[in-house]
DNA sequence: CGCCGACGTCCGTGTTTCGTAAGGAGCCGA
DNA sequence: TCGGCTCCTTACGAAACACGGACGTCGGCG
């Protein structure tokens, strides 16, 4: 018995973020005899720490959770990239159908709901998006720096940066947003995916980072310090070709 | 019947050059029909002569080439001058990707490949590689003066100033409310967030500013003393060009 | 089980920036 | 011209800040 739908990409990746056990639970499992890979996360912070270590091709994304709500774990995660994203709303509530498309909702499923209907719209979603994982996922270049983020690649000027996790998803976001000056807290929420912590993890990445990447560590060009604030990358300081 | 997709650049050009007539067949029609002005070419001088000719917006380049390969093509084409390349590569080849990377391709399709992913692509990368021009993106400047509040960067006349927080916010604001005059107290509110503390403080910063904005700190023309108020943000005073 | 890399934290140090104080110069009205 | 008030200028101590080095922990891997 084929029990995989014809659309089933083999081992797409959901992230199922859900704070009840028994929801993440039942949907886990349809999802896994879908043919699916599936994580799980409990809130907010757990589940952009997820998506971190496994960026997923779908997340299936509760609108109501302690702590973080839904509606800023989706844009944070769009913050890191693009990925589509299905809502869970409570039943029948207009205002968070809206608020769900609004903020970018790929498809919503309202509670309660049938298992099998959100495996639907999950092979629904997929194909839908499934041409284009890459509009704005693509090789990022500034310079003599790239990184393909599909790959976990970089490079500076042809040779290969060996970078760690951090420092590469840190490189990675300078390269997304260059030019603008970003403390180290909305470094740490949007590289980390944390709201507390000790700040000085920001700066000795930066400057681990900062010294396989400049040419001069102690004088800086491409990620700039800005004094009192925070960190820049400048697309200037990238020894252009 | 409006064929053409919201995002493609008006007759943008873009040169396909793939030594399968099928292939490139197919990648012409849907980049025909998605709106782009598209070029073809076979080999890799023909590629460059076409160049020449008509210098293209993006190039759509197979690495595999009879002769001249993509590489060389792209680098050749590079040295005429900057344009996006995307690299069709053989599915999954990781060595390809990496010479993609450093022989550097703004992105790179893996055979076989959708049409449709690559007009996706294309899209992207011509939206990534031609920045709006920021116009209204908070970019504040006045004659000679330029501050980007999100950047954390000001310029005179080209040049960059090397401002610290207090210089910088205080010149933010003056930009932003150019003309007026303001009290010590005004500015200590509105720059400093205080509502107390020693007005000296105020006056002690806007020597320091005029002595990185005016041309003669001594006689200042860009922030003025208004006796027995304040001061005021002269926008006459502010170099221009 | 031990080794090693990645990570987060902490501390000492040198530098930058800030706020305030104090003396001198400038402006204004009498 | 003089006095009073305001503004300029300089200097200095204190605080804030960034940086480099080092350490302990954790998890993966041999």
């Amino acid at each position: 018995m084929e029990q995989r739908p014809p659309h089933a990409e083999a081992g797409a990746r959901v992230l199922v973020v859900d704070d009840d056990p028994t929801v993440a639970e039942i949907v886990t499992g349809y999802l896994d005899r879908a043919g699916y890979v599936v994580d799980r996360a409990g809130d907010g912070p757990d589940a952009l720490a997820r998506a971190a270590a496994h960026w997923p091709d779908l997340v299936v994304l509760d609108l109501m959770l302690p702590g973080m709500d839904g509606l800023e774990v989706c844009r944070r995660m769009r913050g890191h990239g693009p990925v589509p994203v299905i809502m869970l709303t409570a039943r029948g509530d207009e205002d968070d159908r809206i608020l769900g498309l609004e903020v970018g909702a790929d498809d919503y499923v309202t509670k309660p709901f049938s298992p099998r209907e959100l495996v639907l719209r999950v092979e629904s979603v997929l194909r839908r998006t499934r041409p284009a994982p890459a509009v704005g996922s693509g090789l990022l270049r500034v310079g003599g720096l790239a990184v393909d983020p599909a790959a976990r690649r970089a490079t500076k000027n042809g040779t290969e940066l060996s970078l760690t996790i951090r420092e590469f998803d840190l490189l990675a976001f300078f390269l997304r947003n260059p030019g603008r000056a970003y403390a180290r807290e909305e470094l740490m929420r949007e590289v980390w995916g944390w709201d507390f912590g000790d700040l000085s993890t920001v700066t000795v990445h930066v400057r681990r980072l900062r010294g396989k990447i400049e040419d001069d560590p102690a004088r800086p060009r491409i990620v700039q310090t800005v004094w009192g604030v925070g960190y820049r990358f400048d697309p200037a300081g990238t020894g252009e070709e």
